[in-house]
DNA sequence: GCGGCACATTGATGTGGCTCAACGTCGCGC
DNA sequence: GCGCGACGTTGAGCCACATCAATGTGCCGC
């Protein structure tokens, strides 16, 4: 794990920003050096421990946060307790899509997690006075946009097998450099797999199993996935 | 329909942006009347027939497009030919999701369509010039993305019937106020209504059919729907 | 008015993934 | 090291929706 040097709790100002391992991933890299202290004196951090909650559909949104460290997943619920994640978050990301100052889904901690917290008021302060974060956000929500849009199609037309793979290659190029083989890990659970690609948990595991059968890929455990032969698996998966 | 006042053709400048139908729905609200001006030297307009392509996924992306008059669907395509409908466009909407100098989706006429044209270098100009029209645009594709995520939910884990209820409910709260009854019209066809929940025309079709057998709907034609009691089919979608 | 075509509906049958249930397996507290 | 709970896998049967096929229905050109 890449470990953070920010490690202030909740309330903590005046960070060194300037030396924030994620800073270059995150919305951060739009704020010129010499703004940098206003950065730090509005920011605060927090740390969540895994599996908690970190907001909720409808919450206020007070704050939104950075994520400097750990993963977290953000899902929609229907009443009866059916649940659709919506996407899964790393450092660098920007986390609290906010419509009618209310979060428009919920945030859970898959891991250990370190925020870099703000208040709204605050960040759109910044943004007022700062052109560059704002080009920057635009091009943060046109990316995620184009993921929504991919993860619709998967949802709405894609098969098990193929939402599986396409769900292993996506975190792969997330990744690393894909040499013949390589290995991506899992932090979340087969549920959240399920969720996340509108499945159940059995049809998740037994897929897995079959693309194990199939020799696509080896499970040396269940949050750990092998490759022996990356250009095989993406042919398998071509028709995505 | 809503008559539209701009019908020039491709290439015909200098039009009236200020007296422009839709101008307050769309980006151009953030235009300054002072910049209309110029905001009108770099619009062009186009007409496109009911049904025909006006770009696909993977076009170098010259141009983006405000929708002046008639609706719009985009979608993506598997290899294979299976379709997913991302998204119904109608007059106001911005038109023309880009990530590497591509168009991220294809988008093709529902009914006759009326653009209003600009290349993406203007655009990146006024939006460099006129900070309000990208706070516009960052607004605009968050409540994109919000329903993004909505429709993630409805494809991941809604049945059949509570997809079509969600589509006509948010179809009648795009249209008009809600008095206890209310109509609202479908200009696309059963294969984009499938293609958009991810389902197929047949159970589209056998959807509609025991919804009007229930008593919710009544269907004065295949692209109109007539809700005799609103409430009623609010409750009925209550668990979404 | 009538043939032809595109689109929608309806029916019969098939099946991928869900449900229900049992059984592993791992990690942790005591 | 042993019991327990959370998580994952595997199996058997079922069902919601897909597929395949036939039959309306409306519209347009002639």
């Amino acid at each position: 794990m890449n470990e953070g040097r920010n490690h202030k709790v909740s309330g903590a100002s005046h960070s060194r920003c300037d030396q924030c391992d994620i800073r270059h991933k995150a919305m951060c890299a739009a704020v010129d050096t010499a703004d940098n202290d206003r950065l730090a004196a509005i920011v605060s951090h927090r740390d969540i421990p895994a599996g908690q909650v970190i907001f909720e559909e409808g919450d206020t949104a007070d704050y939104v946060y950075n994520i400097s460290a750990g993963e977290v997943r953000l899902y929609k619920l229907l009443p009866d307790g059916r649940r659709q994640i919506t996407g899964f978050l790393r450092e660098g990301d920007f986390l609290g899509l906010v419509t009618d100052d209310a979060y428009a889904y919920g945030a859970e901690a898959i891991n250990k997690v370190e925020l870099c917290c703000m208040r709204l008021s605050n960040l759109e302060r910044l943004v007022a006075d700062i052109p560059p974060v704002r080009d920057r956000l635009l091009d943060m929500s046109r990316d995620e946009l184009a993921a929504a849009q991919e993860q619709m199609l998967l949802l709405g037309r894609k098969t098990a097998r193929e939402k599986l793979l396409s769900f292993l290659l996506t975190r792969l190029d997330h990744a690393e450099d894909h040499p013949e083989e390589a290995t991506v890990h899992l932090p979340m659970s087969r549920t959240d797999i399920a969720d996340y690609l509108g499945l159940t948990i059995e049809t998740v595991s037994r897929t897995f199993t079959a693309l194990r059968e199939e020799g696509l890929i080896e499970l040396p455990d269940a949050h750990a996935v092998h490759f022996p032969d990356v250009k095989a698996v993406r042919d398998a998966a071509a028709a995505m």
